[in-house]
DNA sequence: CTGGAGGCAATTGCATGCACTTTTTGCCTT
DNA sequence: AAGGCAAAAAGTGCATGCAATTGCCTCCAG
């Protein structure tokens, strides 16, 4: 191989790769089902297909690909049943999150949780999906931190990003914007006033919406359209 | 690299080495901290240090590994604050898992539950810790797979496995032995009668005692004794 | 036309080689 | 004797090569 790849931030070649690939995954830019071979990728961001391979391999540990013993990999393809099991997770894990959050932030956490939740209502009134995603994201991510306890962040945020390729376009449901402000605002309240069980509850519930709201766009999500690889 | 490596049962050689081990790490046949050579690995295994390499960094992605950019491997270290962490999450997984089963187990698996449970009684009485080690591993496996959920299978299966080196010697505390089994009788009781409020509560103070019980022995854990390796 | 056997191309799995980074060792200086 | 520096040793990271497996295509028999 020749150029120095440049681009793609630091660490070492699988890490980025790691990352390349994971990101396409999660961003649904790759589909599930689609077939990962080895020497595209690499020749797609080009290394070796020694990068490639253990990247595969880890991504296969983390769940987001699917490895048949001498057949290749292929991304993750997860049945509804699956999705749904996940999903469920996902939910409790949240609920986990809220009440511990409601129990041990601290007050800064707990001023700047209600402060950016506080913003975010700008973005529902303007309508902006793309910045509520965002806030979206960070506001829960805030709870997962929030619930100091660095296990379950880890397997909280894992088990979202297994998700994320399902959950991109809730926000295309009209009227989801102001409807998961709302259910934010019911966990932030509850978080305010240290109502573990309320907080738990809340998240739960709001996940819950945010499953039934991502199933109407999982049945479009079972064409594996073979597209370019990257 | 000469000879078949035999014995270790079936799959890649990467598989293979990620059992051989893992196994090793969860056991506590390797302890947290230990460095992770991968030539001696290899050479160990009679194999190229090309699936040593992908079997750590698979590992490393479950978090049984810890892996420095360029210094090599050792086995993931936990603090004392990283590991409470992580046994809260065990209870709060637990919990879950033995409310959803006290909702949806089967008959069937009721039964069994029931079952296995009572026959590890006699494991009690004979102060078979070994046994009952084996039966209380099963014991809670029904739990998790009788939630009905794969996911949050998974999830529980993996965090067990972290926890696994510095539970083991749970059962040389006195007395022990007929705690755990009470403590699983609670569980059983309110499965049967399918209380989950009470199942899920039952199992988590399980594993917060179980937490306590380990803690006393966590804090000899912590000579990351070199020796060799295998 | 269907089903299957055989061979070929493509791809994976593992081994080896080389470059680069880190760590150690031994010498020199103060 | 302690500290620092430099060179060597050790070990990791990636590329490449080769054997083995799989999947496909063709061709032939029924």
């Amino acid at each position: 191989m020749s150029g120095k790849r440049s681009l793609i931030r630091s660490g070492t070649t699988v890490d980025q790769m790691v990352r390349a690939i994971g990101d396409r995954i999660v961003t649904g830019y790759l589909r599930p089902g689609e077939k990962l071979d080895e020497t595209s990728l690499a020749a797609r961001f080009d290394v070796s297909r020694t990068p490639v391979r253990e990247a595969l391999g880890q991504l296969s540990a983390m769940g987001l690909v699917e490895r048949r013993p001498n057949r290749g990999a292929i991304v993750a393809v997860v049945t509804q049943e699956h999705l749904a099991s996940i999903f469920e997770s996902m939910a409790e894990l949240e609920a986990i999150c809220a009440r511990f959050s409601a129990e041990r932030m601290t007050s800064n956490e707990r001023r700047r949780l209600e402060i950016e939740h506080q913003a975010s209502a700008r973005m529902v009134q303007l309508g902006a999906k793309e910045d509520y995603e965002y806030f979206n994201h960070e506001f829960h991510s805030r709870l997962y931190r929030g619930a100091h306890n660095t296990h379950i962040h880890d397997l909280t945020v894992m088990t979202r990003s297994r998700l994320a390729p399902f959950r991109r376009a809730q926000f295309m449901l009209p009227g989801r914007l102001a409807k998961s402000w709302q259910e934010h605002d019911l966990i932030v309240t509850a978080i305010m006033r240290g109502d573990s069980v309320a907080a738990g509850k809340a998240a739960r519930d709001h996940v819950s919406i945010v499953s039934e709201a991502s199933a109407v766009f999982a049945a479009d999500d079972r064409k594996p359209i073979r597209r370019d690889v990257a």
